[in-house]
DNA sequence: CGAGTGCTTGATGGCAATCAAACACCGTGG
DNA sequence: CCACGGTGTTTGATTGCCATCAAGCACTCG
């Protein structure tokens, strides 16, 4: 059983030995869930947040007419779910896009960590601001961008966040499908077939099976339209919490 | 000088007194900006984070080609600028779409909120997780839906908001142009002029001046294609904080 | 009254959807 | 071993939604 994966968390300030264990010990054993499966489904009861310890995962939206959007792509160390924690019914299905561990916290465990823990607390909430910033930056590239410029800034977005958890810099090996990559990108399968190749034939990305290689990262930053984020660490106003 | 108007922040559980006193205690004067003037540009240093007190605004992304995308709308009780909390520099624009009124929090009242106030910090979190539910239906709307639809999701959202505020159903009254709508839309303020009309003319929605009247609200319902949502109201594990 | 802003409408064009079909790969079972 | 279905990728032909371009109109304001 490995550890339980602690990067977001600890992205914005270190914790102390306490929040880490007490942040250790409100989890849940693992559990597997096998690609292509359902974590929790839209609708569902919200009992419980998950952290994925492996694998990927995505959140997504399924619209009456059986179409869905994806809406957040998940890597180890990250928490699920969390946004549903404002209603009765979860708003998202989660997904597992290969074979996934993962580990669920009750929400009693969230009060918790507000009432014990303010460093900790206050850590989960500018994690939440940051995928507010995420998603609004994938909004921003659906709404005033056309598909190759989405997929330069989807591409780069992945990359800059595998690179983050100490992946290989230049390099996204990701689990989707070219369909999948439509429902994440609001375009078709199809279309984003010609994207891709259009790209390779450019020399800005390579393929080898489902791995892309990003040959010409200057190029696809000049393509993104998008800033790199320059992330807070350690700001003097959270660090003052622990004293 | 108005009092602070705090639906936001009450939505999904009482607080006690001292919160709510603590709440106003860290809030400066009222500020007043002039209608289409920056509240905070992105890019600029991330010093504070603001209370729309009255009026309208918006938080939008800026892209290198000079186009715009509208990523939140904000009325009276709203925080805005939270989600550049995470960053060193703003990533959004803050822009008042009528005049407005503001009142600003320091950084260091948020270390305050989290070390003293629980309850309160709880709040904001959940919060920051319903502003994630908006950004993803925006998502959804902007990825799987044509323009007509989007249309109906976005009135339908601001409708159901201002109707939890207090004002009258079936109504929306709102100070943007056709332009700015576009950018909320993702899509030219010609063909939003196009949209309105047919909505118009199919008895959908009736329009005078800025004003747009909700003939129909069961058929907008229908197009929307997202269910209403059922925020959460005084959960367990949340109340358990204050004890 | 002229300039500016916002709304409306028509004509044209392009990006991406849709429809359709072939191909590659893979695990399964006859 | 090969047939087979299933999944995913690739490519072409056609369609359509929405962007772009252009111009006229209504209204406000200095």
């Amino acid at each position: 059983m490995s550890d339980i994966p602690m990067q977001r968390l600890t992205e914005f300030a270190g914790l102390n030995a306490n929040d880490l264990a007490l942040f250790r010990s409100l989890f849940g054993p693992e559990k597997r869930i096998s690609r292509r499966r359902d974590i929790r489904t839209q609708g569902d009861p919200v009992q419980e947040i998950f952290l994925l310890s492996s694998g990927w995962a995505v959140s997504c939206f399924d619209l009456r007419g059986g179409e869905r959007q994806i809406v957040k792509l998940h890597t180890p160390g990250d928490v699920l779910g969390a946004p549903s924690l404002a209603m009765e019914t979860a708003a998202e299905t989660l997904v597992g896009m290969t074979d996934v561990t993962i580990r669920s916290m009750p929400l009693s465990a969230i009060g918790r960590i507000f009432k014990e823990a303010p460093s900790l607390a206050a850590s989960l909430f500018i994690s939440a601001q940051q995928e507010r910033i995420f998603l609004m930056e994938r909004l921003a590239s659906l709404g005033r961008m056309p598909a190759i410029k989405r997929f330069a800034v989807l591409l780069l977005h992945v990359h800059d966040r595998l690179v983050h958890i100490g992946r290989e810099c230049g390099v996204v090996d990701w689990p989707f499908t070219q369909a999948d990559l439509a429902d994440i990108l609001g375009l078709t399968s199809v279309h984003v077939n010609r994207i891709m190749r259009s790209l390779d034939q450019q020399g800005l990305i390579k393929r080898r099976g489902s791995t892309v290689i990003l040959s010409d990262l200057a190029a696809l930053r000049r393509l993104s339209e998008l800033p790199e984020r320059q992330w807070i660490h350690g700001p003097d106003w959270l660090a003052q919490i622990a004293l």
